[in-house]
DNA sequence: CTAGGGTTAG
């Protein structure tokens, strides 16, 4: 045997296993190793070994040593430029990755399946549908649209990118074969993740109905269970939960954390708190929600104690996590102790306080009435944009809570040196204005808001009664069709009870918009006629509640903005007069009212 | 050889 037909026998022999251990390494020592080794067997030239490397070189994050292997390849095939892409994705180098797409045209080397799949989840990345679109419109081209893979990875990419139409138009236009649980669970997340619960959840009945026995996933579950909580579907929550411990996934912590934050967006702590004990060695995501979930419900010091044992079990919290235990101090009106954590945050965990964290520190004092304190930290915070906007806006709405229009318009002032949507502002400040008696300067500000298209979210809530949710809005009349009369008068009479139980406010109270205006900061009451022309729409809900669930059960309403303080009052008053409990979730945490008082203790 | 999906906040 010659020399050189040795050294070949020799490759031929350790090829396989150097291969084995570029797939297995993930690590730059072992990969550049092994990269030797096949160097010194004269092995490394050949397109399919450079590919293997360019791929493991890749997977250790390693994008320019990978750049390097590619440009001293001779050969390049779409394998070569497929992993340098998937390289550059996976180093959170997307933009990269997509301008391969082009730079692989004009070497002449088509791209494959592969390739379009790796583009388009760098798009979802990147969360840009300007450029999912090129790469879709190149993969419809080349005839790898209706690729499974392909098609799923676009799918994800709009529903990243915000643009549901285009994700569920991908989805719809896939054919049935090629739909198959990724495809599914990708469409479900969409929904879920777009704020589109209902969608999501309407989905994933289709596929009961006719999936063809397609087993939900843990991918699947978790993202219902989060359209559940997102929409506060308790009902169809818990079946789903149902579902979970069926298919054997109560043990997955994604659907474990998936289904605390239901429950704890449903208005049930306890089995959230009954979840959460479940998942041994809970990592920082399952803390966090947890946390979270406890602070929504007042629990400041339990949700402290939970933060102390997560750190002492030597977990480290996150930006999120703090997010959470400073919202826990706000709700509790524990400023001191939520101070204290503003300022050690990067001392203590290592965490630079961003604006939201400024922003919930604001509140927090702008809440406890310590205005002064809130603008000096407000001006210390230095945040900009958007961020800006909302931190002044909460700052606006704490001095129009403690009636200090003075530093009120100091705050509107600052809120309209910013250009973007000012219409949550605007609203706050007209509330100010109005709750100090100024209604001519409030009116002021809507006629403004007119003149300049602004428009704010309607307030809305609504309800779940057998599996189906009902949606109000304030100062729309005919909530659920036909049962509108009847909660009108329903509310009506209950006005009346509420006088004798010397309840000085009323549900409706004096307005301020002209009556094709349907704004949640004000109530609609025509004075000496008794009649009720427009109400806030949790009101609405409780309502309807009130005359279709069972006496016994507790009233569960959902809001999407704050609750107003006038119908909190009305809340606990009813709550005493008809010997019932409710449970509001508003925007930020639940109030549960009872025997004439709430949760809350009047402080959120 | 190279590809697709889920969780905490806002």
């Amino acid at each position: 045997m010659t020399a050189t037909s040795n050294a070949a026998a020799g490759a031929a022999t350790l090829m396989p296993l150097l291969i084995h251990l570029l797939r297995g390494a993930s690590d730059l020592a072992s990969v550049s190793a092994t990269h030797a080794k096949l160097l010194k067997l004269g092995a490394a030239s050949s397109v399919a070994s450079s590919n293997h490397l360019l791929a493991a070189y890749g997977r250790c994050g390693c994008t320019a040593l990978a750049r390097h292997l590619f440009d001293g390849m001779r050969d390049r095939n779409v394998v070569s430029w497929t992993a340098l892409m998937s390289g550059y994705a996976s180093a959170g180098r997307p933009r990269a990755a997509v301008a391969l797409l082009r730079a692989m045209a004009r070497s002449g080397v088509p791209p494959n399946a592969f390739t379009f799949s790796t583009a388009a989840s760098s798009c979802a990345r990147l969360a840009d549908a300007g450029l999912g679109r090129q790469v879709h419109a190149r993969a419809e081209v080349a005839g790898y649209a209706c690729d499974s893979v392909v098609s799923t990875a676009l799918v994800d990419m709009y529903g990243k990118a915000g643009r549901v139409g285009d994700a569920r138009a991908v989805f719809d236009a896939m054919p049935v074969t090629a739909r198959n649980a990724v495809s599914w669970a990708s469409m479900l997340s969409v929904y879920a993740q777009n704020a589109l619960g209902h969608d999501a959840i309407q989905l994933f009945a289709e596929l009961r109905t006719n999936g063809e026995d397609m087993a939900p996933n843990h991918f699947m579950l978790s993202s219902v269970v989060n359209a559940c909580a997102g929409v506060g579907r308790l009902g169809i929550g818990k079946c789903i939960h149902g579902m979970v411990l069926h298919h054997g996934h109560e043990d997955n912590d994604v659907v474990a954390v998936a289904l605390v934050d239901m429950y704890s967006k449903c208005g049930i702590y306890e089995y959230s708190k009954k979840v959460f004990d479940r998942i041994n060695q809970p990592s920082v995501i399952p803390y966090t929600s947890i946390i979270v979930a406890t602070a929504k419900y007042g629990l400041g010091r339990c949700a402290l104690a939970l933060f102390s044992d997560m750190v002492g079990r030597g977990v480290q919290p996150n930006s999120v996590t703090l997010l959470g235990v400073l919202h826990a101090c706000s709700h509790s009106g524990l400023v001191d102790t939520g101070l204290q954590l503003l300022r050690s945050m990067r001392s203590e965990y290592g965490i630079d306080p961003c604006a939201s964290h400024y922003t919930c520190a604001v509140d927090m004092l702008g809440r406890a009435g310590q205005l002064e304190e809130a603008f000096e930290l407000a001006d210390e915070a230095q945040v900009n944009g958007n961020d800006a906007l909302m931190l002044w806006s909460s700052l606006l709405s704490a001095c129009r809570n403690h009636k200090r229009l003075d530093l009120a318009t100091m705050a509107g002032q600052k809120v309209s040196e910013f250009t973007q949507d000012v219409a949550g502002a605007l609203v706050v400040m007209s509330n100010a204005y109005a709750s100090a008696g100024q209604a001519d300067d409030a009116a002021a500000v809507w006629s403004n808001m007119r003149r300049r298209g602004i428009r704010k979210d309607p307030g809305c809530s609504w309800i779940e009664i057998k599996d189906i949710s009902y949606m109000f809005y304030a100062g729309v009349v005919s909530p659920a069709g036909s049962r509108a009369g009847e909660v009108m008068l329903l509310l009506d009479e209950l006005e009346g009870k509420m006088r004798e139980k010397g309840y000085k406010g009323r549900i409706g109270s004096a307005r301020v918009l002209d009556a094709d205006e349907e704004e949640d900061g004000n109530h609609h009451h025509q004075e000496g006629r008794g009649v009720m022309v427009g109400v806030h729409s949790e009101l609405l809900a409780l309502g309807l509640g009130l005359l279709v669930i069972p006496k016994g059960m507790a009233i569960r309403v959902m809001k999407n903005l704050r609750m107003c303080r006038d119908c909190h009052e009305a809340f606990k008053v009813i709550s005493a007069i008809v010997e019932r409990e409710f449970v509001v979730r508003d925007l930020n945490r639940f109030h549960h009212f009872r025997m004439g008082s709430c949760s809350c203790n009047d402080y959120w």
